[in-house]
RNA sequence: GGGGGAGUAGCUCAAUCGGUUAGAGCGGCUGGCUUAUAUCCAGCUGGUUCCUGGUUCGAGUCCAGGCUCCCCUACCA
């Protein structure tokens, strides 16, 4: 007897239970120390995580992502890589602002002024560590291995951040304390000292952005523009290009039709339409298509001009029509339009100089029609209102043509002064004051609904305006008409996009249409606005001078430390945010006047963009940051961040480095609840991380994502968790019933049995090296799949074996463990069972860690205290198992499980229940006599596993030329077809009919065509009238007369089921002993005599009675063949178990 | 508007380079196996492979046009 018995295995585990036992095996242990620990030096794997906005709790979707990341992880540790297991969390802009203004209750910009922008800042520094610890927590439940902080210490800082940020502390880094202000500490999160996730807030990061924008200024390439941006007036700032489409809505605007008054025309009015009413008093022109073709139409006293196509869309009510005119012969008609008078519009016309042909000879400029090539005919009147002030379009033909702007709105979206009546309200709600309006003054036409997409803010939700403002830019260079190959190099030093262009050519991109997005994106990219009106962030690094309008870009704090004119002292000490940067005043390089930062913060792109430097310390430490960069792999959610963190990262490294900042990059989809909705906890069909972690357990989600299809969208939910759990509990079952049984046995691993090298055990039977063989193939082939980032092919080849493992592996051998005589039969099956378990529970771990992790405990861990104590410590186990390989034995186990399945299908046919014995089968193999490659011992050993498996006497190996089967020519079709190209139908329509000329080399000759052996399979087929089952080439022969034999075989068999089911129903101990009672007609129970002490054996009886049962005893008719009979049975004795 | 992806059984998805009769799982029905199982097996049920053409000896697969959905992108008031 062994020391120590595999632990016992619940049937029916509770998986989440269990991983939270397993969490804490691996914090008590510091399995994940000790892994790090043991790769360090070795050859490096760089994965480059990109960082989780810590402004929410962890979602399921997250878990998606956050399960490749640890798979990839793990997997590469298995393989002996060094790592550097750093999580990151994405920490400034506006998402953050948006949810701290709400817990405020603040509404505008002006409470956050009003609030004191230090103390604002610190509430978002406070949010970040809040989320983050929540996060960081929900990541460690999910299995995910990385350098992790106590999420305790991180709230700890934010509780002290609160009370007073300038307090000193004092946190344990990895190589010893460090001391220093709250606020500084914060900011120093990440780095080398204090080890931990990375926050894109810290001053390394900034730093480096400071660094990034100071070398575009360099180059030439950061400038100030004034331009019609979209506007949130909620949040007070431009919406850049890349976040534009993360808010496009349906949404119902206003379709307001307006007539306008042509001078020198009486009674003549221009039609225009429009979505936003209140850009009509910033109107300055009307635009028609010169090509064009436009009408006068009456409608009872009044002559409307609008375009042809259009009339029937945009006149209400009969009209007539008078008079057509190409659109050219339109422009430079001037007309009054309703808000002609408001000062603001005045003021604008007055400072406009209108060129000759204005009709007052070049005085002020006056409202006129203006020639457009972009106006349309699809809706509206063909005739387009024009606001180069409220526009982006507007804008720009605005400028070509040199119309003057009229700005109307704040930074709030209301209007400014200037406007009359308007002044001071919100451009959103006005639509009725002015349709009113616009009716006193007999401007009003027609308004009804219009529904269009229409850009939202992505953060609030709130429409957006478009606003004339100043931001600031990454010039992206131009855009070439060339193809981008002709082009020359001096013409890509020119234009960071197609540098961009080439970096992405170098990189894998996973599914590969990612590649033609990323640049699809980049040829279509507008510069790169990096500017936000707000308050927490990047603080942008540009003193402007008023003087004389050019400005400095700072590299960093250093060299604002040394430029410093004034306002040092209050930015000393502080992390580079806002207020305290601002205080710093430098000299102008320019004209040496004194300049202040603007006020503006980054675009938080900037911000996780730069990571490929700040975390792998670029500027401290170059040769650690050439160790890891680049990244090996990265891998996201496709959605957005083509254009936000891919495109972030390429262009910064592209900048800094003209080089990929990644190797590889696996996109994924999207995840939806299980409707096919989004979730959305209003509709009921949200699923929160942490109680999706506790009700199906980690290792099942992890299940659902890894095997899932990267690229398509993901239904998350309770009933596809049921079905995947499924799967993870065959392989626990499969462990259950080894460990059940071995304890029976008193068999346990040898020591150091997990470490040997392959060998198999002593008198292994052929299904033992068969699943071996299959567990060299399940490493080999997760090795591979897992190597080439693809984990749903490593969980299929999974699935595949665990499925082996236990249909056909255990199911066939059960025996061989509960009821076996041979201690070393039974020995060699547990042997090869445990390696087979012990190779599945390490191919998984980077999978399922935690149940990988509990087999692993059970099969080693427990049992040997010299072995490694976690799976997650061993070596990838391909290696160790590739001996046992043989495929030419594979293949011939999936043949004859092809005949297995056919011979059961004639089974249930013919009405022949598997436990009735059959005396005789025929069977005939594709391609010939015998399993290509195996030894003669072999295939015996293959039909014994066939005739047991089916209940059949003797199992025969026929040749194709046998009474029972004829030739048959399979004609092999990717082979001959491209040579026979039209004859294929002929040949195979011969070989169908069986029109079959053989030829003395193996070829045969069909419909007068040669073809070589190569080219054709011969295949054995059934001959009519035989009771045969064939499949590709199997065929499947079974005798099916019934002596009197067999039914008396057959009906001890079912009699055997029957008592089995009778001591199950009396919750009967595995091992106890029990006494039973058969009774019925001498001529039923007599020829069951010979097998009743089969029986006995089978069921663990003492005595088998042949008289009726006493009256305690439980009993149970059973209806054999041959008649009814009554079974007892009663437990025999104290029930004390007996060895077996 | 432009670009990309997808459309296969009631549901979720396969189907290698174009190759003979399009397969699994889940669900449903019928039967069977089983003291490892919340297991398993067989059979049945269920298909205009979105539609229309084309190329080909042969099309779920390739091509063209159309329809629907999703994603990306866009300056249509």
């Amino acid at each position: 007897m062994p020391d120590r018995l595999m632990r016992a295995l619940s049937a029916q585990p509770d998986l989440a239970a269990r991983e939270h036992r397993i969490l804490e095996l691996w914090r008590s242990r510091a399995t994940f120390a000790r892994l790090r620990q043991r790769l360090r030096g070795g050859r490096t794997w760089s994965f480059l995580d990109g960082p989780i906005t810590a402004n929410n709790p962890m979602a399921v979707h997250h878990a998606w992502g956050r399960t490749y990341k640890d798979i990839f992880q793990r997997f590469h540790a298995m393989l002996g890589q060094d790592q550097r297991w750093q999580n990151g969390f994405d920490c400034q802009g506006l998402w953050v602002e948006v949810n701290v203004e709400r817990e405020l209750g603040f509404t505008s910009k002006r409470d956050i002024e009003a609030y004191g922008l230090a103390d604002f800042v610190s509430l978002c520094k406070q949010r970040v560590l809040t989320y983050a610890a929540s996060q960081t927590e929900d990541s460690i439940r999910l299995g995910m291995w990385m350098d992790w902080n106590d999420p305790q210490e991180l709230l700890r800082l934010r509780d002290l951040l609160a009370q007073d940020p300038s307090q000193p502390v004092t946190v344990m880094g990895p190589d010893g304390p460090v001391t220093d202000s709250v606020e500084m500490m914060v900011g120093r999160l990440g780095t080398a000292a204090l080890g931990g996730s990375y926050f894109t807030f810290s001053n390394e990061n900034n730093d480096l952005i400071w660094g990034f924008l100071a070398e575009c200024h360099r180059r030439g390439w950061l400038y100030k523009g004034r331009d019609s941006m979209p506007w949130c007036g909620r949040c007070g700032t431009g919406i850049s290009q890349m976040e534009m489409n993360e808010g496009y809505q349906d949404r119902e605007d206003p379709g307001l039709t307006v007539r306008l008054a042509l001078r020198d025309r009486p009674g003549e009015w221009l039609l225009v339409w429009t979505t936003t009413p209140w850009t009509l008093p910033s109107n300055v022109a009307a635009a028609v298509g010169p090509r064009l073709s436009y009408v006068k139409v009456r409608q009872g006293d009044d002559l409307y001009w609008l375009a042809r196509e259009t009339v029937g869309q945009a006149l209400r009510g009969p009209y007539e029509v008078l008079e057509e005119r190409p659109g050219s012969d339109l422009v430079g008609w001037t007309y009054d339009a309703p808000y002609h008078a408001l000062p603001a519009v005045r003021e604008a016309f007055d400072e406009a100089r209108v060129g000759e042909d204005s009709d007052d000879d070049g005085a002020t400029y006056v409202h006129r029609v203006v020639p457009w090539d972009e106006v349309g005919q699809e809706e509206g009147t063909g005739i387009v209102h024009i606001a180069p002030g409220c526009g982006a379009e507007d804008f720009q033909l605005g400028k070509s043509l040199g119309l003057p702007v009229i700005v109307s709105l704040d930074e709030a979206g209301h209007f400014v002064a200037g406007f009359d009546w308007l002044t001071g309200r919100d451009a959103q709600v006005v639509t009725e004051a002015v349709v009113d309006d616009l009716s006193r003054r007999g401007a009003f036409y027609h308004l009804e609904p219009y529904r269009h997409r229409y850009p939202h803010c992505w953060r609030c939700g709130t429409p957006l305006l478009f606003r004339v403002v100043d931001e600031w830019f990454i010039d992206m260079g131009p855009l070439y008409d060339t193809p981008r190959d002709q082009l020359t190099a001096a013409q890509k030093d020119r234009s960071l996009r197609y540098q961009i262009m080439d970096v992405v050519d170098t990189i894998e991109w996973i599914p590969g249409f990612g590649h033609q997005r990323e640049l699809d994106w980049l040829r279509s990219m507008q510069d790169w606005m990096i500017s936000k009106k707000r308050y927490w962030g990047l603080a942008l690094p540009i003193w402007e001078c008023t003087a004389c309008g050019s400005f400095d870009v700072i590299s960093g704090r250093d060299e604002l430390r040394q430029r410093a004119v004034a306002g040092w002292d209050a930015f000393e000490g502080h992390t580079p945010h806002r207020p305290y940067v601002d205080a710093v005043r430098i000299a102008c390089s320019a004209c040496g006047a004194e300049t202040e930062r603007i006020k503006d913060v980054g675009n938080p792109w900037l911000d996780a963009g730069i990571v490929p430097f700040s975390t792998l310390h670029y500027r401290e430490d170059p040769a650690e940051w050439r160790r890891w960069f680049p990244a090996d792999f990265i891998t996201e959610s496709f959605p957005g961040q083509f254009r936000n963190w891919f495109y972030s990262m390429l262009a910064m490294s592209t900048v800094l480095r003209r080089e990929a900042p990644f190797r590889t990059i696996l996109g994924y989809a999207t995840l939806f609840a299980e409707d096919g909705r989004p979730m959305h906890k209003s509709w009921g069909n949200s699923i929160e991380f942490d109680e999706a972690a506790e009700r199906i357990g980690v290792d099942v989600m992890r299940w659902m994502f890894a095997r899932a299809r990267p690229e398509d969208n993901i239904l998350f939910g309770y009933a596809a968790a049921d079905e995947a759990r499924q799967d993870l509990l065959i392989l626990w079952n499969v462990a259950a019933f080894l460990v059940t049984y071995t304890r029976l046995a008193g068999w346990s691993p040898r020591a150091g049995m997990a470490a040997e090298a392959a060998k198999l055990p002593p008198g292994a039977s052929i299904l033992d090296r068969w699943i071996l063989s299959r567990s060299a193939g399940l490493a080999e082939g997760a090795r591979q799949a897992l190597a080439d980032h693809d984990a749903r092919a490593a969980c299929a080849i999974v699935a595949v074996f665990v499925d082996d493992l236990s249909k056909w592996y255990l199911r066939r051998n059960r025996r061989r463990f509960s009821r076996n005589d041979d201690p070393a039969d039974r020995a060699a099956a547990s042997e090869t069972l445990y390696t087979a378990l012990l190779t599945a529970a390490r191919v998984c771990a980077p999978i399922l860690p935690f149940l990988a992790e509990e087999l692993y405990q059970v099969l080693v861990a427990e049992i040997d205290g010299s072995a490694t104590d976690s799976v997650h410590l061993t070596r990838w186990p391909d290696g160790e198992v590739a001996a046992y390989r043989d495929q030419a034995l594979e293949a011939a186990m999936t043949t004859l499980r092809r005949a297995v399945e056919l011979a059961r299908a004639l089974r249930a046919r013919a009405g022949l229940r598997l436990r009735q014995p059959l005396a005789h089968m025929w069977l005939a193999l594709p391609g010939g006599r015998s399993w290509e490659g195996l030894p003669a011992a072999d295939e015996r050993a293959l039909l014994e596993v066939l005739a047991e498996e089916l209940n059949i006497r003797s199992v025969e190996l026929i040749e194709d030329g046998s009474d029972l089967v004829e030739r048959r020519v399979k004609p092999l079709l990717p082979l001959i077809g491209k040579r026979l190209g039209a004859q294929v139908p002929a040949v195979l329509a011969a070989a169908r009919a069986g029109d079959v000329q053989y030829l003395p080399d193996g070829g045969v000759r069909l419909a007068g065509v040669e073809l070589a052996a190569s080219e054709v399979e011969i295949l054995a087929s059934p001959r009519p009238g035989t009771a045969v089952a064939h499949d590709e080439g199997v065929v499947v022969v079974i005798d099916l007369t019934l002596t009197a034999e067999l039914r008396a075989e057959g009906d001890a068999r079912e009699l055997t089921r029957a008592v089995q089911d009778l001591r199950k129903q009396a919750e009967l101990a595995l091992d106890a002993r029990v006494d039973l009672w058969v009774d019925g007609e001498p001529e039923v129970v007599g020829p069951l005599r010979d097998h009743l002490s089969a029986l006995a054996i089978d069921t663990l009886a003492d005595d088998v009675h042949h008289s009726a049962p006493p009256e305690e005893v439980a009993t149970v008719i059973v209806d054999l063949d041959a008649g009814a009979v009554r079974v007892g049975l009663r437990p025999n004795g104290s029930g004390v178990a007996a060895a077996p």
